[in-house]
DNA sequence: CTGAAAGCGCTTACAG
DNA sequence: CTGAAAGCGCTTACAG
């Protein structure tokens, strides 16, 4: 639509049906209208929209009074694609709505930010498949870089894509069959030091709730539990381990066939937040005092009666030290894959310190 | 790099640094280096990628083997340019951090991908300037639609983005300045039925602590506050109200002064989750029973001694709403912009039915 | 069934 | 200081 002036006119109502039918993305001007308004080349209004040099302030303001009368903004589909880097990276995790992920994309968003690149956000659902189809897709994107929580345990389907110069980073567990970089939680070291302060104050009969086994962190924990218990000389009984989804349903049962045992433990370590969040419930419904330490920091954790002693990680951390270590590869810096492994913190809150009730 | 058979070859070693400097993505192969190796034309590649019909099986089984074996992968950001969609949502909230927009996310981003859309995602951090920022930002990539929780209060520099067709949703907090689609929770009657339940229970001195009173919510809030009180006739006194921002510091020193009158207030209404939060901690030091009910579900309210009574919203509705509304400008089928508003509900957990303390 | 040409909206490399 | 041409990697419209 052009007017007799030459001036191209918007429609006061938006035609919201054009968007599906042409290539042009609404009917939103271009470039060349600026241009062809302005009567300049398109080269010039390119230099005016990207602030470049070398334009005289005259045409610049005519540059200027076109973009703004047209409602012009750059299409950087478009720059994108002749740039050859979208200033993007793609962040796949098991689920946005978990509160353990907020803080590690939030941290990831603004290591991305400070590199000028936004952020493409999904969740797996912890489903190896989903999560497969997410990264491919932001593969096909060409996000510039990939921080991935995997839920899946072989990621040879990333080869081609590494290969290729896809930056790439896991985090919260290794990557499987594949050598990449990896940000982790010591969950071994976290899992050993909470059960070992439960030993230390007098339990010996300790119960371990946790994920499906074949979840690394699940299994790095137990081992951890395991450690602990043989470095205190403890033969750890078949029944005091429980592994498995943690839907609340599973975990209560686990938890009260535990405590209804004929010899039953004195502590519980709890393998994850889900897990401490269904074994507190059972337990404030016990009669007997049972200890808890739980993996995974809780919100509300110290006003609770007995307040929750927690091994916590730090999720922000995780998720910094991720993005930076891609930008880190994105600079060409980094020769081979790593594996960085962060510290956790055992906070006492009451309910580990809890004696054994005999 | 071609080998003598015609084969493109690819290092072994990725080259990261290439990365940087040329425009070919790394150096990924294009649907032209799949053509040639095959001995197709370029459409017919297009066409085996696609899945599109017209193609004999013997030269789709060649164009196949050539894919693989140069590890091709479609680039979507030249795919995007020319069909004039990208596919994509962006969605732009206060704090990823923030547990109440976990959910949101989460339900947005399903039904994004529910229509094959991928979710960009960035966080304002309560900064109208940030907000506007990322918002162009979303616009440049031309997104085929935009979910906005607003840190600001004047919206006018979308009416050019609206003009030219990007759909767009605000959520939790209305668009200042510009006539658009809105999802809200139902704030003031959420907060008029919270504060009519501790009436009931005898309660005529109640304590609100709100949020900053420019935002959106804590206003309708505070209005229902007023109307539940006059609806009982009650006088509401100066010192039963404070307003300002949420963190701890600020909410405990107006929880203590509320609390530390000659004549005071028997039960608070807390104006949002971290609010809530504090109001708890200050609450349990306290000698004298004071109830307590919440805006906002928190976790755990449960399990606290007594459990505590929130006004809950749906945080997870608020942000499938938004998303299918905004698939339906897309689709063409909507009109004129929408106030949508959801209901909230009462929980009774203990907190708010403790009676006054005398 | 197959493919060459044009084009999406920018940037790059270059010439004037 | 300015701009025409080529190209990023695809899809569209069309011709054979």
């Amino acid at each position: 639509m052009v007017d007799r002036t030459g001036h191209r006119t918007v429609p006061e109502t938006p035609r919201r049906t054009d968007r599906l039918s042409g290539p042009r993305y609404g009917n939103r001007p271009t470039m060349k209208d600026v241009a062809a308004r302005a009567g300049v080349g398109l080269k010039t209004v390119s230099r005016v929209v990207n602030g470049e040099p070398g334009v005289t302030p005259e045409t610049e303001r005519r540059v200027q009074e076109s973009i703004d009368a047209l409602g012009f903004r750059r299409n950087d589909s478009a720059r994108v694609l002749r740039k050859g880097s979208t200033a993007s990276v793609g962040l796949v995790l098991e689920d946005l709505a978990d509160p353990f992920y907020g803080p590690l994309s939030r941290a990831v968003e603004e290591v991305a930010r400070a590199h000028g690149a936004l952020l493409i956000n999904g969740s797996s659902a912890e489903d190896a498949d989903r999560e497969q189809e997410l990264v491919l897709a932001l593969c096909a994107r060409r996000v510039d870089g990939l921080v991935v929580i995997p839920a899946g345990d072989d990621h040879r389907y990333l080869e081609p894509e590494l290969k290729a110069g896809v930056a790439t980073v896991f985090v919260d567990r290794p990557a499987g069959l594949i050598d990449a970089d990896v940000v982790l939680s010591d969950n071994f070291g976290g899992a050993r030091d909470g059960v070992a302060h439960l030993i230390a104050h007098g339990h010996r009969r300790i119960g371990f709730i946790g994920d499906m086994p074949g979840i690394h962190t699940a299994s790095e924990r137990l081992r951890g539990y395991r450690a602990a218990m043989e470095d205190a000389d403890i033969q750890v009984e078949d029944a005091w381990i429980s592994l498995g989804v943690t839907d609340p349903e599973r975990v209560r049962r686990a938890t009260e066939e535990m405590l209804s045992h004929p010899d039953p433990v004195t502590a519980v370590f709890a393998g994850n937040n889900r897990v401490t969040v269904t074994v507190i419930r059972v337990l404030t419904e016990q009669s007997r005092q049972v200890a808890l330490v739980g993996f995974d920091d809780i919100e509300l954790a110290d006003l609770l009666q007995p307040g929750v002693t927690v091994v916590a990680q730090d999720a922000a951390a995780l998720g910094r030290t991720a993005a930076e270590r891609l930008f880190r590869q994105l600079d060409g810096t980094l020769r081979a894959p790593e594996r960085i492994e962060l510290p956790t913190r055992l906070i006492t809150r009451g309910s580990g310190e809890l004696p054994p009730a005999d």
